[in-house]
DNA sequence: CAAAAAAATGAATTCAAATTCAAAAAATGA
DNA sequence: TCATTTTTTGAATTTGAATTCATTTTTTTG
């Protein structure tokens, strides 16, 4: 017998692995999975190409990976929201803000997993996500309806609507390229109005 | 002299021509734009691969046209509806079911010129597409908030998060695959109910 | 330190699709 | 009909990026 991973080498192994993670995060949140080939992924993680495929089977998977890890974190955080205490207006009120706000502020991948197809198998992940997101809301909706706070209406076609219209003021044409605070703000407060006034729950 | 293009000749210069843009509308209408390779195109238009680099450029300049025919027809439809005469909420609401409803009934380019992506020149031309029927819903909102049939709000959010709704909803994860006349129907009417109430205008 | 094993490298290979182009077929006009 | 020109073909080439793998470097242990 003449070699053991060392713990220290099995940290290096892990380290390696997140770098390669972190590095594919920053490429797709600033150029969209097109801008994270391997070659890139690789330059930025600060190790080889062949590398990355001693972590990953794929780039597919990769991706896969980084998507899920994302949109897992804020699903998390919607979720708490959707779960607490309020009235369903003001729950569906601080979730949309909050995700809005989020996706504003940090590292935006956004564009990329609420709205960047890829290849088929990223796209299957993605559809998965998107679907998750809408469920958030959907529950609050059905709560809300339920106990006479919002007028009847389908709930699975409001959530959708709700994710999609956020979605693209967002990341959409007309949406926000780099904005200061403010206009930030406004943008966070139009799109929880809209969507407030949308599923019957007062605005102000 | 001893050639000069015939009037039938030219006619089958621009039926070919035609026939490659119906073949290319089709495949993207099915499976989106990756399905509509050059290969596959020029099966179903029935010529050769390199036929079709007679009449376009490049696969980007075909996808670009195609999306402009198609997309330039439902705005045309749209603008009608803007201008026509009735109240903001009336003609917002005209417009978000005419819409939803062609998309789902007509060969549904609408998942392809709405939400997907493909290559960097046809996203320019795809956004500026997306960004047209803003306008159009911007145009209506604008009417009505100066004419004091709307509240005030952010025209322009509010036209990308009805764009985005409708998307969303028609062409999302939660939005319809297959479905018999009376769901379309329901979509179409929770669409146009949200939409409404959304930007303020009553809904029913 | 040296031998053995694992990890890392990046040039070479593979792959899938767009694009080209030499050759074949069709159209035109004398 | 025939010479000329255009149109059409589709196999061959190009391209761009993912993936592999023989070689090199590093780690481990006796």
């Amino acid at each position: 017998m003449a070699y053991r991973r060392s713990p220290l080498m099995e940290e290096r192994l892990a380290n390696n692995r997140d770098r390669i993670l972190v590095a594919t995060r920053k490429l797709v949140s600033q150029g969209g999975f097109r801008e994270a080939q391997i070659a890139a992924v690789a330059a930025v993680a600060g190790v080889s190409t062949g590398m990355i495929y001693r972590y990953f089977p794929s780039k597919t998977e990769l991706f896969v990976e980084v998507l899920g890890a994302a949109v897992g974190q804020e699903i998390d955080i919607l979720t708490a929201i959707a779960m607490g205490s309020g009235s369903a207006g003001e729950r569906l009120g601080s979730a949309v803000t909050c995700f809005v706000r989020r996706a504003l502020t940090g590292p935006n991948l956004a564009y990329a997993f609420i709205a960047e197809p890829v290849d088929p198998e990223v796209d299957t992940a993605r559809i998965r996500y998107r679907k998750n997101f809408g469920d958030v809301f959907k529950a609050i909706l059905i709560d809300g309806i339920e106990k006479g706070e919002l007028p009847d209406q389908d709930p699975e076609a409001s959530a959708a609507c709700i994710v999609g219209a956020f979605t693209e003021a967002l990341v959409g044409p007309i949406g926000p390229t780099t904005r200061n605070t403010r206009d930030k703000e406004r943008l966070v407060e139009s799109i929880r109005t809209f969507c407030l006034r949308a599923v019957g729950g007062i605005s102000k």
